[in-house]
DNA sequence: CTGAAAGCGCTAACAT
DNA sequence: ATGTTAGCGCTTTCAG
C-alpha cells in the first residue's frame, strides 16, 4: 500500500519549532483552554509554517475517537437515494457538521451482510456514532447499535414507544391539519389514501385524518379509507376503489406525495376536475411535488430542520455520554398550491 | 466523547487464548503467507470465540494506510447525485470494494473550501486513494491530489493527454456507431447536437460523428452542427435551429440523452413523426432513456464495467505504488429501441 | 514458522 | 501555564 504522509512534519517538529513541549501543541491542535495567548500563536505560526496536518490514526488511538460519524441509509431501493428528499438532508447534515472536525460518512447499509459489515465497522472504532435514515419497520440495525453503545439518531421513530433518539416530523398533526382544511374550505366528503398501516408513520397520518373529522364531527368509516403502499400505482388503485365505493367524494388526503400524484391521474381519468371538483392534499414525502402537479396542496415536512436537529442530538450524546435517549418531533407545514 | 470499544477484546487477548505470539496473530489477521494451518485455524477459533474486531486507528498508526478510499463527487449540482447514473457507479464500486476490506466513504467535494478540506482530510492519513466523478473542465482536485501522491482515479478523462489515471467510455467509437448505423439504414441528413465543446468528452463525440460522414463519403458542415450544454433546454434550442437550416434533416444524433429528449419535443411539435421522418439517437448519459422516450435509441455507457475498472486500477496503484497512470476505454453498446 | 521487541504519532495524566 | 511520560493497539522487523 501507499505510504501515506511520508515526509509530512510530526507534532514534534511543531514543537521544536514554537520552542514548546508536544503536550503543548497538542493542546493548541484541540483548542483545549489553559495555554498563553502568545504562546498558542507561537504554536499557531509553526503548524502554518510546516503546513502540519494531525495523524488521525494516532489521535483516534490516542483518544480513543474516531472524529467521524455515519449517515446510514438502510433504503433498500438505492434509486431513492436521489430523491430530492434524501438529497437535502445529505445536505443538511453536512452542513450542520461543517463546524466541527466532525466527517461524514455515507454508507449503504441494505442487506444483512452489509448490516454485519457496518457493525464490525463501528466495532473497530471506525465511527463515533451514526444516523439512521429511512428506516423501515422491522430493522434490526438500531437495537445492534444500542448494544455497541453507539450513539444513534432515527430519522423518524418505528413505533410510538421507540427507545432510540429519534427526530421526527409531527405526522399526526400535519395530517389533522391537512383535513382540517379541507373541512374548514366546505369540503364535506374527505376520503383518505393511507400507507401500509404496519408502519407507524403511516398509523399516524391516518390518525390525524381521523382526529380532523372528529373534531369537526364528522365520522369516518372505513370505506372511505383505501390503504397504500406509498407508491403512485397503489395510489391508482386506492383512488379508483374509492371512487367506486364513493362516487361523491370532494377531497382526498393521501400519506404521500406519490399516492397523490396517482389518485390525481385516477380522478381526471375520470372526469373529475382539479381541484374543482376534487381537492387532493398530500404528504410530500419526497418533495416531488415539483415534480407532479402545480394543482396539489402538501403536507411540506421541515428537511433541513430535521437534519439539523438530528446532528444537534448526535453531537450532545457524543458529548454526554449519557445513554439517555431523546427525540424531537418537529411541526409540519400546509404549502397550498392555486386553490384547494 | 462516548469511548469505544470499553471492554472489547484486544489482539493479546486472542494470541493468550490460542496460544501462540501477538505476531502470529497479526498474520492471521492480515492474510499473510507463512502460517501454519494448524496455528491459523487455532487462531481464527480464539477470534471467534471472543468476538474480536482489530482496532482500526492502530492497524493505520502502525501500518501506515487507512483501508479506505474516498469517491468523491465534484458535481455541484447536488441533485445530480440521485440520477441513476452515479447511483449506479456507486453500486458497481460499491461492490467491487466488498471483497475488500477497504471502506467506501462517499464524499461532496464541490466548493473551494470544500477541496480545501479533502485535502486535509487526505494528509491525514485518512483516505489511501480516491475515485473522482464528474469532474468538470478545469477542476484543479486531480493535481491537488497528484501533489499529495495520492492513488487516484478519474471517472472521464478531462483532456486528450490527461496525465492521471481515468476510466471512460469510447466516445468517439459510440458516436461514430451511432451516425454510421443512421447512416446504414439510409439516412442522408444527418445533424449533430453537441455538448459544450470546451468539454472534451463533447468533443471526442462530435469527432465520432464527423468520422463516420467521412468514413460514409459524406461531408459534414457546420451548419448541420448545433452546440447544446447537455441539458434538455439546450436540445430544444439547438434542434429548432437545425429545423430552421435544414428543414430536410431526417436524422440527428445528440451527445446527450437529455439533449435528445429535448429535440424530440421540438421534433414532434414541427409535426414530424419519430422515427418516421426524422430518427433520434442519443449518448445515454444519465441512463433516462427509460424516463424519456422508448423511441429513442441510445449509446449505453457501460456503467458497471466503468465502476469495477476504477476499482481495479485503483487497487493497483495502490499495490504497487508505482506512480505511472494507467487508463482504461470501455466500449459502449448501441440500443435499439423500436426502428430508429 | 513463530515469538519478542521496537515503534507508528498522538493524547492525557501527572508533574512542575 | 507548560514540559514530561506513559500508554493507545497494532504491524513489522529481527532473531531464533
Amino acid at each position: 500500500m501507499a505510504k501515506q504522509r511520508s515526509g509530512t512534519p510530526r507534532l514534534e517538529e511543531v514543537a521544536a519549532l514554537a520552542g514548546v513541549g508536544r503536550g503543548t501543541v497538542s493542546r493548541v491542535i484541540n483548542n483545549a483552554v489553559g495555554v498563553k495567548d502568545s504562546t498558542r500563536r507561537a504554536v499557531e505560526r509553526a503548524i502554518t509554517e510546516l503546513g502540519y496536518v494531525p495523524n488521525q490514526a494516532a489521535r483516534s488511538l490516542a483518544a480513543r475517537r474516531a472524529d467521524a460519524v455515519a449517515l446510514a441509509m438502510t433504503e433498500t431501493d438505492w434509486r431513492r437515494f436521489g430523491e430530492p428528499f434524501f438529497s437535502e438532508i445529505v445536505c443538511a447534515v453536512s452542513d450542520a457538521l461543517a463546524g466541527t472536525d466532525i466527517q461524514l460518512l455515507l454508507t449503504l447499509v441494505r442487506t444483512d451482510a452489509e448490516r454485519r459489515r457496518f457493525v464490525e465497522y463501528a466495532r473497530a472504532g471506525r465511527i463515533d456514532g451514526v444516523l439512521l435514515m429511512s428506516l423501515h419497520g422491522g430493522d434490526p440495525l438500531p437495537d445492534m447499535l444500542a448494544g455497541l453503545r453507539l450513539p444513534t439518531v432515527l430519522l423518524g421513530r418505528r413505533r410510538g414507544d421507540e427507545r432510540v433518539s429519534y427526530v421526527d416530523a409531527d405526522n399526526v398533526g400535519g395530517a389533522r391539519d391537512a383535513v382540517g382544511h379541507l373541512l374548514a374550505r366546505g369540503r364535506t366528503a374527505v376520503a383518505a389514501i393511507t400507507g401500509p398501516l404496519d408502519m407507524y408513520v403511516a398509523r399516524c397520518r391516518l390518525r390525524g385524518y381521523e382526529e380532523a373529522l372528529r373534531r369537526a364531527g364528522r365520522r369516518s368509516g372505513p370505506s372511505w379509507v383505501a390503504e397504500g403502499d406509498f407508491s403512485e400505482e397503489s395510489g391508482r388503485r386506492a383512488m379508483a376503489g374509492l371512487l367506486r365505493r364513493h362516487p361523491e367524494i370532494d377531497a382526498v388526503f393521501a400519506a404521500s406525495d406519490t399516492m397523490a400524484a396517482g389518485a390525481l391521474h385516477v380522478l381526471r381519468a375520470s372526469g373529475r376536475r382539479v381541484p374543482e371538483d376534487v381537492a387532493v392534499i398530500g404528504f410530500d414525502d419526497f418533495l416531488l411535488a415539483q415534480h407532479t402537479d402545480p394543482q396539489l396542496t402538501t403536507v411540506r415536512q421541515p428537511v433541513t430542520e430535521i437534519g439539523r436537529a438530528m446532528v444537534r442530538l448526535l453531537l450532545e450524546e457524543l458529548g454526554h455520554a449519557s445513554g439517555a435517549w431523546r427525540h424531537v418531533v418537529l411541526p409540519t407545514e400546509l404549502v397550498l398550491r392555486d386553490s384547494a
